[in-house]
DNA sequence: CGAACAATTGATCCTCATCAAACCTTGTGG
DNA sequence: CCACAAGGTTTGATGAGGATCAATTGTTCG
């Protein structure tokens, strides 16, 4: 895969950068390619890189101490991940980050970017962004995992991940389609393989939704908000 | 109360700031006091101020739409809150900030300090190092509450509210007072009153706490690690 | 001392996790 | 191209962990 320095343009972070930043950071990353359910990192590993990813999803999850795990984010696209390391550099990944589908990413030393930091403010405000970004998820997410049903919670979690992960099956509609197992969704949205499943079937007999092998797709969305606000039973 | 601006170094963020600096924000702040129970700010007020907690204690939360809370953070002195609104000046607060008792706080601008960031490389950098932190806590907090039972992530709880707010009740021991009720300890550690109360009870009995009203003292923290690593049934 | 409010304790019930078994889908190799 | 293996999914039965509710007890402070 060859990456010219102007599509970085497609990445938050570095949409205000001039070009000879994107140059250096072209030239001083290394592209790492995974296959299907490798690994990019292991939380614990010390942070020595920053990722771009490319191409293919990946997810950042942690696990508890008998094993169980948790998705706290999926990847897309054009998306970074690891950004905690450039701040600072002497961190470990408080994550793991596993490959979906065969990925491809961009590695950038993090104590690279730590010093373009220094100089550059547009790199300040874009890392902040995304961080403030990150809090108030998983804010919203503690909140709701504390306090709401799964029902509810597992509906929250559909319309989330269709905003960033979903892909619009059809130009104009708002039908859209997740590519996540059942497991994947109890990971997310804090529950088990058999609730989520049941769950869905549920909804798919109510027409909201539509499912597949590790894939849902979205056939109402609205619906799903009336059940996530609890106006609907489910 | 009287500021003077070298009492902005005991500040995290502000700590390698040059004196001139610190001028400017003692001159350019406010002091807002709140009684017990009061608010310093709702979530969705547009996110004015910045805020350095001087006296008291104020816990950041968000309630659902049928009002059930969760307490997200507990501020103590010294401590910033409502950092978000200098990086994104026109945003929202994100949570509720009320005050747990009397509180006295220093207000600053949300877009001065946003001015400042442009200038003051130091600043993003603190700022950074608190969002960082913030997000690898909610990611943990997060983790525990959707894969552990109630009695170790109670355990984890307090032992982390011990390293954040508690105060060590004789030099030179690892006791530690929490000053918290029960209601509030189940808001934290995604639970209720009426749970929280029977397994402080319990652990009374064994000798690892001592309770009282709004109040738990840490007798054995290293008991109360045990537990939170499931090696001690509870 | 009494009012207000925090904490306790017991009884009950409900949601959801767990386990087991069967079923379906996909991709591969003969 | 079919058959089979692998792994994702469904479904039912069961039970445990906590939430909820109600009533009582304890603590603090005016």
């Amino acid at each position: 895969m060859k990456i010219t320095p102007t599509d970085l343009r497609n990445v938050d972070v570095f949409k205000d950068a001039p070009l000879e930043d994107l140059d250096l950071l072209v030239e001083k990353s290394i592209l790492r390619s995974i296959e299907e359910d490798g690994f990019f990192f292991f939380q614990g590993d010390p942070a020595a890189y920053f990722y771009v990813l490319l191409s293919g999803r990946v997810k950042l999850l942690q696990s508890n101490p008998s094993g169980q795990q948790v998705n706290l984010r999926t990847i897309k696209g054009w998306q970074v991940f690891a950004a905690l390391g450039a701040i600072r550099p002497e961190a470990l990944y408080p994550v793991t980050a596993q490959a979906l589908e065969a990925s491809a990413a961009l590695a950038i030393e993090s104590s690279f970017l730590h010093e373009m930091m220094q100089t550059r403010p547009y790199l300040n405000f874009g890392l902040m962004q995304l961080m403030t970004g990150y809090i108030q998820e998983m804010q919203v997410r503690y909140k709701e995992l504390a306090t709401e049903r799964i029902d509810r919670r597992l509906a929250l979690t559909l319309l989330r991940l269709a905003s960033q992960i979903g892909t619009r099956i059809q130009e104009d509609s708002l039908v859209v389609e997740i590519p996540l197992s059942r497991q994947d969704l109890a990971e997310v949205s804090g529950s088990t393989m058999f609730t989520v499943s049941r769950t869905l079937a549920d909804w798919e007999r109510q027409g909201l939704i539509e499912t597949g092998r590790e894939r849902v797709v979205i056939r109402d969305p609205h619906g799903l908000v009336k059940i996530a606000e609890g106006l609907e039973a489910s």
